[in-house]
DNA sequence: CGGTCTCTTGACGGAGTTCAAAGCTAGTGG
DNA sequence: CCACTAGCTTTGAACTCCGTCAAGAGACCG
């Protein structure tokens, strides 16, 4: 399971052999089931969590009690409520998981740790920062730019396995709509089809 | 001018007396009017900029050909389009001066080089990069509670002076709506308050 | 002072929500 | 391995927030 975190890390940066162990060292490695919860309401997001396998997402509840995801990870993705982790406050969100999920996870003050001791891991998580930041810039330009029916296409074209993968009412919730309107979306789109 | 670049480093990273040249020598420092461009569309972001004094802005021009801005700079901000700069490839955003601007700015390669030879500046950038980070997950989740009104609300109570700083239709397009219905918004605040 | 941006007003329309109810599907226990 | 039930998806009608359009009132700059 820490292969292909190793594997991730090779992606962008470079490891020595001689320090795999003891960067792996600073990880764990955990197994969760389908709706098992890595984060709720209100606490602290003490980890950062990298999807070996499976699928996480990150959400929170609105004043009506409706559970709003924000973000989804699947394999090869971070996840964590960077604001509370970073300052280890209490989170506004909660992260769960979506399917049966392999995990690999670190904690903030080893995060810390493992960055001063190896600088390589240190440019690791820079670059990965980046590359969420350039994701993000690109996530809201499509929800500036886009109508909310153009947005599930496009979705849906982006990554039409995912669509398959998670049930309609999150990727709805993820879209910030109601799956009545999904619905409707889809017939509409159906009946194109035929 | 690059005395406030220093501090910004110092706040976050330490950074030693006998290198602060050597690292100021990648930065290079400009003047920009208002309405400035620094980025036009479909050229590659090669610079990413750093506030000192004045505000930027980033946008992109629907089909309508309507500007749609997504981000604000102000005072010890950085901004670039992530995507375009970190893959230097040609960007759907537009970066201009809101106001006169003073400015801290670094090329991509140099960049790259100023992190491999000071570690310190790997590990400033790595927490610049998280922060904005949080910021977008953040940000992200206003866009899904809120109403648009809310939206308003929300950014006028927590950045009062930037509302009376920047023209009204600036603010509309950032909160992805149109001026009327700002200006409807404001009547309705304004009748509130009597 | 004249002209061009910027902000306001109001009428109208449409995208997307809400609510309620009925059909489906999948996971669980027997 | 089947049956039952809870949770997911679909439908349709009524409603609302917010965009569009058009036109007028201010405000700022040369």
């Amino acid at each position: 399971m820490s292969a292909s975190l190793i594997q991730h890390f090779r992606k962008l940066t470079t490891v020595n052999d001689s320090d795999v162990n003891a960067i792996l060292s600073y990880f764990k490695s955990i197994q969760v089931r389908k709706k098992e919860s890595l984060l709720e309401n209100a606490d602290v997001c003490r980890s950062n969590y990298f999807v070996v396998k499976g699928c996480l997402r990150m959400f929170f509840v609105n004043e009506k009690g409706v559970e709003q995801t924000t973000q989804f990870a699947i394999e090869n993705w971070w996840l964590a409520d960077y604001m509370s982790f970073q300052t280890q406050s209490s989170s506004e969100f909660c992260i769960q998981a979506v399917e049966k999920s392999d995990l690999m996870m670190i904690d903030f003050h080893d995060q810390e740790r493992l960055m001063s001791e190896f600088p390589t891991m240190e440019r690791y998580f820079r670059i990965i920062s980046q590359k969420a930041n350039a994701a993000s810039q690109r996530r809201i330009k499509f929800m500036y730019d886009y109508s909310k029916e153009d947005q599930y296409r496009h979705f849906n074209n982006s990554f039409p396995e995912f669509t398959q993968r998670i049930p309609q009412y999150l990727l709805a919730s993820y879209l910030n709509f109601t799956p009545e309107y999904l619905s409707e979306i889809r017939k509409k789109t159906f009946l194109k089809l035929v």
